[in-house]
DNA sequence: CTTCCACAGGAATAGGGGGTCC
DNA sequence: GGACCCCCTATTCCTGTGGAAG
């Protein structure tokens, strides 16, 4: 840990003054740090000469104000679905001279509902809507009237599109949204026109759309495929090149970054990340290179932070339902779950909820990475989750200590 | 082959805090 | 102020179910 008083001659004074004279000597191994954010588009974009040709093709006739074909753009993560359509839109906003022609990028995902994700367009096109108290339709309603009596041409790039329609709650909502935009227009007259760009990784996605919708959206589409480990290791190459003074990283460490990242579905997002990431653990230690170990701090520490960050933002009763599940050395049926929970509720001084809630809990979780809950069946011995953590014990423990009322229960 | 466990997980509903609109 | 809306958590009630035990 830290040694608290003084090392030699010097105090804790000329201790952090060290630090700070280190940090300046040496001349840092980042050049352009900027390079290696998430949403940082690259001048060169490799092995998607073909994908930005097709969707610059598709798009082509916005520059003459007419309406083109909406494409579905698929593919696994980090396989550069967002980033072509982002690089497109880009040119092609700069291409146009045109008041009324616009592009609009909506991560649906992030908007998190179908409401805020037409408040999001409105938005864009410069309509500021109330963010809520009217309903849906309304809201809709008015969208798309300010864009058609203003004679808005909008290609509207929406990633992430499945979440519009991947709960039961949204999923009329979401296919009614999506059914008047892609019909928008047909009865406008007037040269206003919507054209969509959807973007998803979930091949699921169309079992939730309505088939007019369905249909309607992928008048084209354009698969991304996820990277091999070679091209990783290009794409990195090139990211370094821009990023780190040279030598600063060797082709061992691209290659290891390519393996590790790449292993399973080709994710240039996840190998960029731990390039970043491995790059400031080898900034903060004053190296002037990047080593395995510090890729390997890095993978560690991006894990942890995730566990972290997931813990620490849990409410009172998702925290002591983990707390339960960690209580088991073994795997628990959710009722063995549900009866500890209720002890921590009772010391604690809190009302329990009831044991569907509990199960819905387990399972919202699961999704977040921290719980493994699948479904098993004993036969005469019932049907139930089997509730494990899928996070290492003590750090979940360590996280949940830091929680004010559940320290408490030691 | 039937039974029957121990829940899963859908549906309807409520309520409370955020709001708009007239 | 009253009608109505969104968003989220939570409850109540409910029907469904794979397979070991009998």
């Amino acid at each position: 840990m830290d040694s608290t008083g003084s090392e030699g001659v010097g105090g804790t004074k000329d201790v952090v003054k060290r630090i700070f004279e280190d940090a300046m000597r040496s001349r840092g191994i980042f050049k352009n740090r900027e390079v290696l954010n998430i949403d940082y588009i690259p001048e060169n974009i490799p092995f998607r000469e073909e994908q930005i040709k097709r969707l610059a093709g598709i798009l082509s006739p916005v520059v003459k104000g007419v309406k083109p074909s909406n494409v579905f753009l698929y593919g696994k993560t980090g396989t550069g679905k967002t980033m072509v359509a982002r690089y497109v839109a880009g040119v092609l906003e700069r291409t146009l001279h045109d008041e009324k022609t616009k592009i609009a990028y909506v991560n649906c995902r992030q908007s998190g509902t179908v409401y805020r994700t037409l408040f999001e367009i409105g938005n864009v096109m410069g309509y500021s809507a109330p963010f809520t108290g009217i309903s849906l339709s309304e809201l809709q309603g008015r969208v798309l009237q300010h864009i058609s009596s203003n004679g808005y041409r909008l290609t509207v790039i929406l990633d992430e599109v499945d979440f519009l329609v991947n709960s039961p709650v949204k999923r009329d909502a979401g296919n009614d949204m999506l059914y008047q935009m892609t019909r928008f227009g047909s009865y406008e007259g007037g040269g206003s026109f919507i054209s969509i760009i959807g973007i998803s990784n979930d091949l699921r996605f169309k079992e939730y759309l309505d088939a007019r919708v369905f249909s309607g959206l992928r008048d084209e589409e354009i698969f991304f495929p996820p990277y091999s480990v070679e091209e990783l290791k290009v794409i990195l190459r090139e990211r370094v090149k821009e990023a780190f003074v040279e030598g600063a990283v060797s082709d061992e460490v691209i290659n290891y970054i390519a393996a590790r990242a790449g292993g399973e579905h080709g994710d240039a997002r996840r190998a960029v990340d731990l390039l970043r990431v491995a790059g400031e653990i080898a900034e903060r230690e004053g190296s002037d290179a990047i080593t395995i170990s510090h890729v390997e701090e890095a993978a560690a520490s991006v894990e942890r932070d995730k566990v972290k960050e997931a813990i620490s933002s849990l409410p009172i009763h998702e925290k002591l339902v983990l707390l339960s599940v960690l209580s088991f050395e073994q795997p628990q049926n959710t009722g063995y779950i549900y009866l500890k929970y209720t002890e921590y509720c009772k010391a604690l001084g809190v009302q329990p909820l009831t044991q569907r809630r509990i199960s819905s809990i387990i399972s919202e979780l699961d999704v977040l990475g921290l719980l493994s809950a699948p479904v098993v069946n004993s036969g005469r011995y019932g049907r139930t989750k089997k509730v494990s953590s899928a996070v290492p014990r003590e750090e979940a423990l360590a996280h949940l200590k830091e929680d004010e009322a559940i320290k408490y229960l030691f």
